[in-house]
DNA sequence: CGGATATCAGGGGTACTGAAATTC
DNA sequence: CGAATTTCAGTATCCCTGATATCC
């Protein structure tokens, strides 16, 4: 009893969680290496494509929880890597800048996520990497648009 | 800014654990409707296609860490789907077995499942699952067999 | 007023670690 | 003695809910 039973192992929710699983253990491994986390990355590709934004669309963009935005971008601006101010047309808001270290910062990160899908996709050959990128990327189309 | 950033969608490992979100929320929802959860249909279906066996080995088989097996199994225990008992040969073994009950509930989980699978791959033809099942098999057993 | 925003507090499920007790 | 098994306690992360204060 050494492989899982293929009653399981046939399962496709089973499949994409377990092999989830895999890619954040090696992405939580290699991140820890250079100081930051999985969501940093999101956040900052977010702020570096759409330019300046209020919390909530980040966290929407992201799909990121709006509470645990909140910490990420403390994290971040700690660092100096984006900067918190208040938008002074809508005092509710406050508006997120990447800064120039932030950017560089994203660029680091973008060349290490590389390696990481490298590592991850290791097995499988190009053509069939864009295979499981185009079918994963419907299935997660079809469930984030009703 | 209503769409993941270009840099995010396409990093395999960030659509795995999004669409893993997506399959793992189905199936808690699910689930719940029938008072389970994720992990007894795994032990269950381990039970029933290995026989009898002590937790490490189910605990193995199954992925779930040992910590967790343990909790669980006395769910399933209390529900008359599993028994506990000592292993005669060695004594610091339970050997867990399936009952009839369990087997039965087995089969109306694997239902319920399989309405899942149809429902979080609506979007894709019979051969194009087959080619998901296919491509994330090969990625999980590459880091499951070093 | 209703609606949106940012923040904080906290729960729940899952993955994992560490240690104790028992037994081989 | 070391090694394996079960069990419990605790940590960490993620996803989500609720409540508050502020402002449009």
């Amino acid at each position: 009893m050494d492989t899982p039973p293929g009653r399981l192992r046939g399962k496709p929710s089973w499949l994409i969680n377990k092999t989830g699983a895999v890619a954040h253990r090696l992405l939580a491994e290699t991140l820890s290496g250079v100081d930051a986390r999985g969501h940093h990355f999101a956040l900052l590709a977010a702020l570096e494509e759409f330019g300046p934004g209020s919390q909530a669309a980040l966290s929407h963009a992201c799909g990121i929880d709006r509470s645990d935005t909140v910490a990420m971008l403390n994290e971040l601006a700690e660092q100096g890597l984006v900067v918190r101010e208040p938008d002074p047309g809508d005092r509710r808001r406050n508006i997120i800048s990447i800064t120039p270290a932030g950017r560089s910062r994203l660029e680091q990160l973008d060349a290490v996520l590389a390696e990481v899908q490298a590592e991850l996709l290791a097995p499988l050959s190009p053509r069939e990497r864009e295979q499981l990128v185009a079918l994963l990327g419907r299935v997660f189309d079809h469930h984030h648009r009703p």
